[in-house]
DNA sequence: CTGTTAGCGCTTTCAG
DNA sequence: CTGAAAGCGCTAACAG
């Protein structure tokens, strides 16, 4: 492996000199740059990411801490990131922080002790006191993605109020009354943002909201499903339901399976989430699709752009999703 | 940030000894243990993962190294595999290869100079002198992931040959005689073995291999779409189609629903790897499905391994996929 | 415009 | 059973 050492020796210079030709940290003359980069030419030189962070540099890594595994959203949301960030030549640490508090705060503490040099993080239901705050106490800049908070740090994600409220007024368009929805994990703010934009849209469309109509699904599979029969086993179900994410929808599909319910023939169906391939499903559902590339590479931007001015005003930005009709809605 | 030289001060010891004590790597005073322990637990003291490597010790971290954004298969991978690593105290560096050669260099170097303790890649076509030299040059452990090479390293994957023929003769046992297939990318051997299998399963069933029904469908989505429609363009057109991958399935499914085919109805349809809820596909899929959850554990285990015995022969291991019958076979 | 030198925080001989 | 001290490869004062 050659070193810096190398290359000043092959250059007859001083480590210094290749140090700063390398980072552009000091004028050096024209003539020395050259017999620099011929010497690392020659000798195939390439630094050495540990040394330099050691030193003090920055990494050109940065850490992603989601709750990925079981979650199709933020699986598209991996790939954008990681494309983005290798575009911008850094490299992607990553981590599941199984949406708990601790584990996410173990994640964090590891990356940060790894020396990233920022982080993006889709916060916890209780991240703000934990692992956000030892990312405040080390300075380590955060971009908050997916999930909103009221906390200063860079936040990226989408609209999740008036897209849910369309949803709803999509199926009270079709006629239908009682609505059921399928909420996500407590504590989240897209949870709380999509149950607001639920009874938005009943409210504008003038319908009662039944509190009986709304289950809680924990942003997972199985509980959806579970949540759904809750639904369904009511005295006067609904006629429509709204699923709030993703894996959510899965749910709701299989517990309508098990019933031998066929959408949208027995009761109608619309979703926050897009599947890449939903076209294929059966029904097709009628989603709000978030722009996840958008999403990923926007963090990854901002976060580079917080490493450059690290006092500039936190800025929480939020990119449009699209309302994809299909046939689950009934249309 | 406290480092170790506080809790040797604090502990009244050298940091020799309290670098001992964290790693096991000499006796120590059972009593001077205990207060190490001590010191640490009241400075909070976290070794510096950085520091730790450029002294040269391991890093505690992997990178993986695949073609993830477009493939289901791989993004699955990635989940189990980031998991068996938290779970055995790596982190995780990922990477994508986007399957060319020169990127994969790229990004195996980087990976390299990170310090990883092992590697693990889904080798592109053009691998064996690019990257896996390197990896060799440089001593860098590497287990290989879903594809087979003839080198001298641990690999895990999963059987093709075999389950591919299984999948014509189903095909065969429907009654069908033109077959078609949508193979995947040129040098990959994925894509060799499935062929093959495909071979072996007209063989076996006694059909014509007509190779006018072998398409080249690149492994993703657009190509295999193409691949279909010159497959279905014949005179003479294949009655059943086997699909090569993930990412070609949907390609296929897409050809034809744009020709107003239904599937089993108009064409059978097979193919290699499962969709995470392909049983809410319309129609439902009947494929060979790859055990990936535990392939990238087993990659995981593999790679640690390694490191523990750099001189152990290298393995290779298939673990066997599972043959699943849904509705698309005609069943 | 360039070089000397003191670290960054840890591991690991070598001595005791 | 324990410590002193020499690096690992790089960055960044400080000094010319």
């Amino acid at each position: 492996m050659t070193t810096m050492a190398d290359v000043a020796r092959e250059a007859g210079v001083s480590t210094t000199t290749v140090s700063h030709v390398l980072n552009g940290t000091r004028r050096v003359n024209e003539k020395t740059v050259e017999r620099v980069h011929a010497a690392i030419a020659r000798t195939g030189y390439r630094p050495n990411t540990i040394a330099r962070a050691l030193a003090g540099a920055r990494t050109q890594s940065i850490g992603l801490a989601i709750s990925g595994v079981s979650n199709p959203y933020f699986m598209d949301v991996i790939g954008a990131v990681e494309s983005e960030a290798a575009a911008r030549g850094h490299t992607l640490l990553l981590g599941d922080t199984h949406d708990e508090p601790e584990k996410e705060l173990q994640m964090v503490q590891e990356l940060v002790h790894r020396r990233v040099d920022g982080l993006l993080l889709a916060p916890s239901a209780g991240a703000a006191d934990g692992a956000l705050r030892f990312c405040a106490d080390n300075d380590m800049p955060v971009v908050l993605l997916d999930r909103f908070l009221p906390v200063p740090f860079d936040q990226v994600g989408t609209d999740n109020e008036e897209p849910t409220a369309r949803l709803v007024t999509h199926l009270a368009q079709h006629g239908h009354k009682r609505i059921g929805f399928v909420a996500g994990l407590e504590g989240l703010s897209t949870t709380d943002e999509r149950l607001r934009g639920f009874r938005l849209g009943m409210q504008r469309n003038g319908l009662e909201i039944d509190e009986a109509l709304i289950a809680s699904g924990s942003s997972a599979h199985e509980p959806a499903r579970d949540a759904t029969n809750r639904l369904l086993d009511q005295p006067d179900p609904p006629t429509a339901l709204v699923a709030g994410n993703n894996s959510m929808t899965i749910g709701v599909l299989h517990a309508l399976r098990d019933r031998g319910m066929t959408v949208p023939r027995d009761i109608a169906l619309v979703a926050f989430d897009d599947f890449e391939w939903s076209d294929l499903f059966e029904p097709r559902l009628t989603v709000i699709a978030q722009p996840t590339d958008a999403i990923g590479a926007e963090a990854v931007r901002m976060l580079l752009e917080r490493l450059d001015d690290p006092d500039r005003e936190p800025r929480s930005i939020r990119l449009a999703p699209t309302f994809v009709t299909r046939d689950s809605c009934g249309c």
